[in-house]
DNA sequence: AGCGTCAGGGCAACCGTTTTCCTGATTTTC
DNA sequence: GAAAATCAGGAAAACGGTTGCCCTGACGCT
């Protein structure tokens, strides 16, 4: 019953099939491949004999007549890790659909790692290459005038040419400040990570924009740190202690609000009656773990991964789209933006 | 200055390089390769030759002769997670530098998809295949007499056969315990997942046999339940309510640990004064959001990655290794097991 | 001067597959 | 019934690179 591919042992090679079916190498090409003018009969043995003898094409081979090898390079400029894993997954799925297979590079922010890698990878003769990773800021292109097409994932290049797909992120702080007016807040502030990391810049601005379009200011000035949950609870102090009246924060990740959402509650506020919190990444541990659980912004990596591959698909095929993309977010609403049906006195 | 590839345009062939270096192809490729009998002058011009073509050998022609392609497949099996990226990292690491490059393979626990991938593996000649993921017991071999060696990395394959490379967690749960009675603790008790679970009850059994082998029984009978904070709370609640006398928490995960921290925390225990805490997992963000720090098992995810893809490149090389091989574990020392230089009074 | 030796490098086969061109054989058409 | 059209399938070139074999010419030796 369960034979698998139990009868591979030594792989074959199409004139064995042909031998055993009694036709020519070419014919048994054709009869395989749904070509030319073959009697039904005729494809159907070869088909046999090839199932038979477990026959799977040599791609080498193939490609060396086509030009195409269904293969692209995947190259992750910092280490792969957890915004990396979800665009992968997004190419790889894009990309599996489409027949191709992926070749994963990890070049850890090594410029040496990243030319060697590109250079193995054209000699490997990709279709093209998808470069993904996590900056502060745009990147220079991996290379210039490369024979392939490349496209920037999550990351961006430096050079406006090059195809990036980007999370909208302003997009993303306004869907955050706009959930928060719509539950009542209005003395909102943001508390977010280090100010020279582009994200931070993008988001906080567009946090203050979309304030302003209602005629609001911060509760406070933006509390600028770290991506870690301790920070998030130094911030917390740091609010409680400066007397700020509050009702809501929009934190610049889900770490942050964790911590944020520890130290307000350590200091017996209530989350979300006393105040509400978005975090920013949607990363599923955090927003699980924290308590109450974290209404955030989800980026949709998958969706940006599964774009840049397509993008790739399209330029392979010759349509190549010049520019960056970016892609809007999503608001996922948890606990701690639920406004609690009856507003009753503290426990 | 900036040079890098800037001048591969479209890419060229060693006929092209011969020709420009005015010798004939096969003078050529013995010139880039090291072979033959050539005078010092004509190698150089052929290279200065291929240089400035930007030429890069295809390396499909070249495993079409050779029948290596110095590639290999990694399929895993769950979902890209949070237990694969090390294992990738560590096999990719071992591989890149064997000049090795890796084809990703998501099968997402279909069977469907993990055939599909491994013709397709197949079928671009790997030298050899990896298979990682996560499960509950040993998994069914991928395929049946391949052609070629394949080593499973994390998971292991139910034929003693084959080659499968894991965490010893035996080993780890034992450390755990044995630090534990190291700083003095007597009283403790194992905190764990789904007791289907085959790691739950490796560890389990090693951490009730080194608690025996000094004489001791756990503090309370062992707690099964889910890999998540939420069940660490519940279980600190447990705890707590049936007046257990406890001085140390074994956990099974860092998650559930991070959970019985802040159960026991918000009880006004301290840790690690009143109760040490020991984490499995070491992972990152959970080590580090825990308060205090947790000390955690450390099951070497790269290291396996790396010693997984080495076997395979033995093998690959014709010094196949059977059976599996189960590597030790560390522990790594954090605040949540620190004895406190003063005892002092409670603050 | 003639022969042997060896370095240097060209030639061609080969890897496995696809595809074009071509040849017989069969069928259709007038 | 003969010419034309159609069909089935074979032969061979091509993809790009490597390698064993062989040829050529220069040099050294007697």
């Amino acid at each position: 019953m369960e034979e698998t591919l139990g009868n591979i042992v030594r792989p074959s090679t199409i004139s064995e099939v042909a031998a055993l079916a009694g036709v020519s190498t070419g014919t048994a090409s054709k009869a395989l491949n749904g070509r030319g003018s073959l009697r039904p009969e005729t494809r159907l043995r070869v088909q046999q004999a090839a199932e038979q003898l477990g026959f799977v094409a040599n791609a080498a081979a193939r490609s060396l007549h086509s030009g195409r090898t269904y293969t692209v390079g995947m190259i992750t400029t910092d280490s792969i890790g957890r915004f990396s894993i979800p665009l992968m997954i997004g190419a790889e799925d894009a990309l599996g659909a489409g027949q191709m297979s992926v070749f994963l590079c990890d070049a850890r922010d090594d410029p040496i790692r990243e030319q060697y890698y590109v250079r193995t990878l054209l000699s490997r003769k990709v279709d093209g290459i998808i470069v993904t990773g996590r900056r502060t800021q745009a990147r220079t292109p991996i290379s210039a005038d490369l024979p392939v097409p490349v496209v920037y994932a999550f990351i961006s290049s430096s050079d406006p040419q090059d195809c990036s797909v980007v999370p909208d992120e302003a997009d993303g702080a306004r869907r955050a400040i706009q959930h928060l007016l719509a539950i009542g807040r209005r003395r909102i502030v943001h508390v977010t990570g280090p100010e020279h990391h582009h994200s931070v810049t993008v988001r906080a601005t567009a946090a203050a924009e979309t304030l302003a379009a209602e005629g609001l200011e911060p509760a406070s000035t933006t509390l600028y740190g770290e991506w870690s949950e301790a920070w998030g609870r130094q911030a917390a102090g740091i609010l409680l202690s400066t007397g700020a009246d509050i009702d809501a924060v929009f934190c610049g990740s889900d770490q942050i609000a964790r911590g944020v959402a520890e130290g307000l509650r350590e200091a017996g506020r209530d989350i979300p009656r006393d105040v509400a919190l978005v975090g920013f990444d949607n990363w599923d541990v955090m927003v699980q773990g924290s308590r109450p659980a974290l209404t955030s912004i989800d980026m949709d990596l998958e969706g940006i991964g599964r774009t840049a591959a397509e993008l790739l698909l399209a330029a392979v095929n010759g349509d190549p789209v010049h520019g960056q993309r970016a892609l809007p977010c999503r608001l996922v609403p948890r606990a701690s933006t639920a406004v609690p049906a009856d507003p009753g006195p503290r426990k």
